[in-house]
DNA sequence: ATTACATGACTGTTCGGGAC
DNA sequence: GTCCCGAACAGTCATGTAAT
């Protein structure tokens, strides 16, 4: 009893044909031209002998894997399960598998992700770790491989991308709270090598700039990285330069959970004291007490999105440097309210 | 006897070419 | 219209050959 799996060329010699028929059975698509009667014999013997195929074999002729390469930057995030799920439902469906790494945001670790997945042959790669100016992404670029970025994108718009409207997204919040009646409103940003990051303090300037407000460089904090503890640190910092702050805007959800920690060591209470507002709109984000007024992005597309493209360019086709821009929407729950004086 | 290098077998699958 | 033949793919490992 031999454990060897089981090969066309087993099934070949129960049917009594060559291998290749075996294999064009099994490939309906590659156009093939078996008999009906002998189509049947085959498969039905490839399901007696518990046939499964040889994806390395397969892969050794036909130079591809069907597999892609998504490489994220914190596995601990909420954000970034919607978009895998994106990815990976659009992926299964023309056949290919996704390999996953996380890069836990250190550039080391992005680097060994990325060559453990081009050594192992992927076809292409769905990066969510991009930053503004970003080595490894233009080395990707200078190999020819087919790349996608999702979420953040390169400054110089080189390789397609599919990202929120992030400016129009921040700044739609950040004109909700004005409409509240605030003035006296802060920004934590996320980091500024990031698109995320830039493009969301842009919205929020914009907004601002909009409505004749000030922009005061104290009500503006970076929270790098992108950690709690960098989180509740710039909520600290921003609430210590500025206490008549009415209201805090952030970058993203886990950002403002850093203002919630914050007000409550101050004893200040919110929207009662300070109005705060988050982005993306994770899950559980309405379970937030209170439950956050957010930003909500099209996370599950985004990740389908940035996998048709992919698949679109392993096809051959030149989609040049083709940035999506999706449209956010503006989800109001009871972490805002009018100031109180 | 030891070392360096070359050659070829081997894996499972696919696909162009050709036989009937 | 059906089916077969056999090369080719990338990399590893064993064997062969020649030089030291």
């Amino acid at each position: 009893m031999s454990n060897r799996p089981v090969t066309l060329r087993d099934i070949a010699k129960k049917v009594g044909v060559h291998t290749s028929t075996v294999s064009r059975v099994l490939n309906p698509d590659a156009g093939a031209k078996v008999s009906r009667e002998v189509a049947l014999k085959v498969t039905r013997a490839a399901e007696e002998l518990g046939y499964s195929l040889n994806p390395f074999a397969r892969s050794l002729k036909t130079n591809q894997s069907f597999t892609i390469g998504v490489l994220i930057p914190d596995l601990t995030d909420p954000l970034f399960p919607p978009i895998m799920r994106g990815i990976e439902d659009t992926l299964s469906e023309a056949g290919y598998t996704a390999i996953l790494a996380n890069s836990d945001n250190d550039p080391d670790h992005e680097r060994k992700g990325l060559e453990t997945m081009r050594a192992r042959k992927v076809d292409g790669l769905i990066l969510a770790t991009a930053q503004r100016k970003d080595r490894l992404v233009a080395r990707c670029v200078a190999d020819r491989i087919p790349l996608v970025l999702v979420n953040r994108e390169v400054e110089d718009h080189s390789v397609p991308a599919v990202v929120n409207d992030d400016i129009g997204g921040m700044r739609m919040v950040t004109e909700h709270v004005i409409s509240l009646g605030h003035r006296r409103i802060g920004h934590i940003s996320g980091p500024q090598t990031l698109s995320t990051g830039m493009n969301r303090l842009n919205g929020y300037l914009a907004a601002m700039r909009a409505h004749g407000l000030p922009e005061r460089h104290a009500d503006m904090v970076e929270a790098a990285p992108l950690t709690d503890a960098a989180a509740q640190a710039a909520a600290e910092a921003l609430l210590a330069s500025d206490p008549d702050l009415t209201a805090i805007v952030t970058a993203n959800d886990m950002l403002a959970l850093g203002a919630y920690d914050a007000l409550e060591a101050r004893g200040l209470s919110c929207p009662d004291d300070v109005s705060v507002t988050g982005f993306n709109d994770i899950p559980f984000a309405d379970k937030f007490k209170p439950p956050i007024t957010t930003v909500r992005i099209q996370k599950f597309e985004m990740g389908a999105e940035a996998a048709r493209l992919v698949l679109r360019m392993i096809k051959g086709e030149n989609v040049g440097g083709l940035s999506m821009l999706l449209r956010p929407t503006l989800v109001v729950r009871g972490s805002t309210a009018p100031p109180r004086r």
